[in-house]
DNA sequence: ATCGGTACCTGCACGC
DNA sequence: TGCGTGCAGGTACCGA
């Protein structure tokens, strides 16, 4: 369920509850060695909860050592506080004060990685969406010729995004998902920042508001209330101008788009 | 640099 | 009821 939106909820949400615990025991099931091994993790306390693109990052202190705890979900990792495991519960961090957090992932794409420091392959990833400025989205896109969609897909170009808020930022901005970045003029590409910020904006505040009725914090919300107007809509009409929803493959993922708003 | 295809997994909706 | 097909929000790797 992972894209900004969701990772930042999580983050939000599980952060309260785990800052100032430490973590007792790991337990992994096993044969799984799907996630990487970080039963090393037991015995240090968490600092700080974060978002890093899609990846939570948990900080973690044991004496004068600092180390991170790396989690990305994949398609449908979720972390769960306090939970009943299931069949696709696969690690177990058992943590001071009776809480139990456990990770669940059926098709089991995400990653778990103890280490020092945040290793170079997270630190060269592109600017998070609220960190850079309209400006340099602007050259940033302009400097690549790549089709817009894949683009806003890649992770070096900007960290976050995933398959919904792609099509929803480009369906906002106007812009169809094979137009090639470089030869979109500056303003469309100022419109399309815009529409990333306020798409992703939008979906943290439905999450904020779906979550906190929740006493419990986990990842088992979905999409939250927010409303696609294109993706996963094929057929539908545009909420615009009503022509209908059209689904392609553009770089080997599904792509919905107006055929008549976005040129 | 960029793209398409493949791979990694399980579950679900669908048509027959 | 079963079975095959295609699809699913993630990334990594390959060859062209």
């Amino acid at each position: 369920m992972p894209e900004l939106p969701e990772v930042e909820t999580i983050v939000r949400a599980l952060g309260p509850h785990l800052v100032g615990r430490r973590i007792k025991r790991v337990t992994l099931r096993q044969p799984r060695i799907l996630i990487g091994d970080v039963t090393g993790a037991r015995g240090f306390s968490i600092t700080g909860v974060q978002r890093w693109g899609k990846h939570i990052v948990l900080d973690l202190r044991r004496r004068a050592s600092t180390a991170h705890l790396l989690i990305h979900l994949g398609m449908t990792g979720q972390l769960l506080l306090d939970g009943e495991p299931g069949p696709h519960t696969h690690a177990f961090f058992y943590l001071d004060g009776g809480r139990l957090l456990l990770y669940n992932d059926i098709r089991q794409f995400g990653r778990m990685e103890l280490t020092r420091e945040l290793p170079v392959r997270l630190r060269r990833l592109g600017p998070d969406p609220f960190q850079v400025t309209e400006a340099e989205f602007v050259a940033l896109f302009r400097a690549r010729s790549s089709m817009a969609k894949p683009l806003l897909l890649n992770q070096l170009f900007l960290r976050g995004l995933g398959n919904i808020y792609a099509d929803e930022a480009l369906f906002r901005a106007r812009i169809h998902p094979r137009t090639i970045s470089a030869r979109v003029r500056p303003a469309k590409a100022a419109a399309l920042y815009r529409a990333i910020i306020k798409v992703l904006t939008e979906a943290i505040e439905d999450g904020g508001s779906s979550i906190s009725d929740y006493v419990s914090s986990d990842g088992s919300l979905g999409y939250f209330q927010f409303r696609h107007q294109v993706y996963q809509r094929t057929g539908s009409p545009c909420p615009v101008c009503s022509a209908a929803i059209r689904r392609i493959v553009v770089a080997s993922r599904g792509t919905h788009f107006c055929p008549r708003c976005q040129r």
